[in-house]
DNA sequence: TATGAAGTTGTCCATTTGGACTACTTTTGT
DNA sequence: ACAAAAGTAGTCCAAATGGACAACTTCATA
């Protein structure tokens, strides 16, 4: 039976996007962090005052690309990102694992 | 002209790998993060005193692709590279940019 | 409100990833 | 020293990435 008061964001999330486990739900969570991803690059792209075309051209790809990445990019390769990071901006990726 | 007293890692580096700039040091610098990647994973895993194959089953892949990630690897997706981490080792990657 | 700059969207396709499987080597425990 | 467990290495190939380019929309500023 479906609950109709919704009291949180994961109640929410359930709601629109499915259970965890779920195909479709796997799909949202992947697409979810790749969008934040994406919102990084942007911030510290307008950080430092760079079209997508400048940071694409440093970054060895082309805006389009770019444009891409910030608003609509499913997946990236590691290796994508470091030189976005490195030769496009400049700057330095930093990874850490919690467990 | 070759240097010949090597003072530091980098000219360590330099001198194995040739210079910034070329594609052969382009492709060394890049496999050079993968393999940190890889050893952080491994590290983790060890931590948790989980073998190739155990990770492997919860992170939806198996074990030689793991020996691969920790040993071998080239690149990695991010979505690879999460799902390893939150499906098998129950941790969280975090991402940081520094500008 | 017109013009150029910035950003978005779509398609094409060569290259790469990574799951599956097998066989082999190294390590561990008794 | 033997067997089992753990890890490494290789191949196959469907599916995904991302570079290139063109066409389009939105934004800025004079």
């Amino acid at each position: 039976m479906k609950k109709k008061n919704l009291t949180s964001l994961s109640d929410f999330i359930d709601e629109k996007a499915g259970l965890k486990g779920t195909k479709k739900r796997d799909k949202y969570d992947k697409e979810f962090e790749a969008f934040k991803l994406g919102v990084l690059i942007q911030q510290a792209r307008q950080e430092k005052g760079m079209t997508q075309e400048q940071l694409a051209e440093l970054a060895g790809t082309n805006k389009s690309y770019i444009s891409k990445l910030e608003k609509d990019l499913k997946d990236i390769r590691f290796s994508t990102l470091q030189r976005i990071i490195k030769d496009g901006l400049g700057g330095q990726l930093h990874i850490s694992i919690k467990v």
